[in-house]
DNA sequence: CCTCCTGTAGTTTTTAATGTTACATCTATT
DNA sequence: AATAGATGTAACATTAAAAACTACAGGAGG
């Protein structure tokens, strides 16, 4: 199975509210243009970053900000933010193996084993990637076609 | 996404093959009872197993035997025979953000360049283990309830 | 108190993964 | 050769996971 796609919506969230969060209410609508994706999930996944305390929504009137600086948001609080249990999803194991063969009574913990050594440099390599990197890479990307930041007509 | 667990079914098989292949005639049949998959699963893994210079597989009569030694056999061979573009999979991209955001416009390409990093880390943490240790852990853990290979009754 | 937004439950739709059926092909044996 | 038992694959059905949608209760500010 794959982490989900979420992760990367909750990355461009991210990105467009340290954008554009000061000069704009960014509200889930706005979001879920820019993304493409449904009002509803960016809700749930601005609430999962909320809980996280990763930013900070305002309940009623509406708007996100960042609720600690970039360098502090790693891509693992990130993935973690959105589903606690990622790590354990990311190698798919077959269920019901035969209990009568002695290969399919143990494979279950073999694999377990093996898996945990993936899991761990998964986690470490991010851990190792911060918004604020994510962020420079956007800028570097964006400057080559775009204006600067803000410099933009329309946002949606 | 995650990995299939195609490959966990494959590593299974691979066990099976190696401690159970020189006695025993190893059919599809035979690695679906044990791993509790399909026979035709089976079939596509053992062959895609087989294109990848793992194992050989005697068609028409049946029968299946490791192709290299246990060590040279690393979990990153197995997955990538399973699925060639593996590593691209691992991390889901939201598709159609929209072009007319400045973000949107760039998303893709900024995610890619922090998921390679990802998709780096995650092939080296796979290159790094072998069937080798994988066939250890086994005997390890079977060692401490089963009696030792091919002595119990029946293995499918 | 009216409007706009968030929070969240519940349902439906979509999409990917697996399983199933069916049949052509290969090999050893009789 | 004819047969029996396997593999190799294509085509289709089923299942399960992800995402979208609908609906509505609750908070904040004008």
């Amino acid at each position: 199975m794959h982490i989900s796609a979420k992760c990367s919506v909750a990355i461009h969230c991210l990105i467009f509210i340290y954008e554009y969060g000061e000069q704009t209410k960014v509200t889930s609508e706005l979001l879920s243009k820019s993304t493409g994706s449904n009002p509803v999930t960016i809700r749930n996944i601005l609430s999962a970053l909320k809980k996280a305390e990763i930013l900070s929504v305002k309940p009623g009137t509406g708007g996100a900000a960042l609720a600690c600086p970039l360098r502090e948001i790693t891509l693992y609080r990130v993935c973690k933010a959105i589903d606690p249990g990622f790590a354990a999803k990311l190698m798919g194991i077959h269920a019901g193996p035969s209990p009568l063969c002695p290969v399919g009574r143990n494979i279950h913990g073999v694999l377990q084993s093996s898996y945990e050594k993936v899991q761990d440099a998964l986690c470490s390599s991010l851990q190792g990637i911060t918004m604020e990197e994510v962020v420079a890479d956007y800028h570097r990307q964006a400057g080559k076609t775009e204006p600067g930041p803000g410099e933009t007509g329309g946002v949606g």
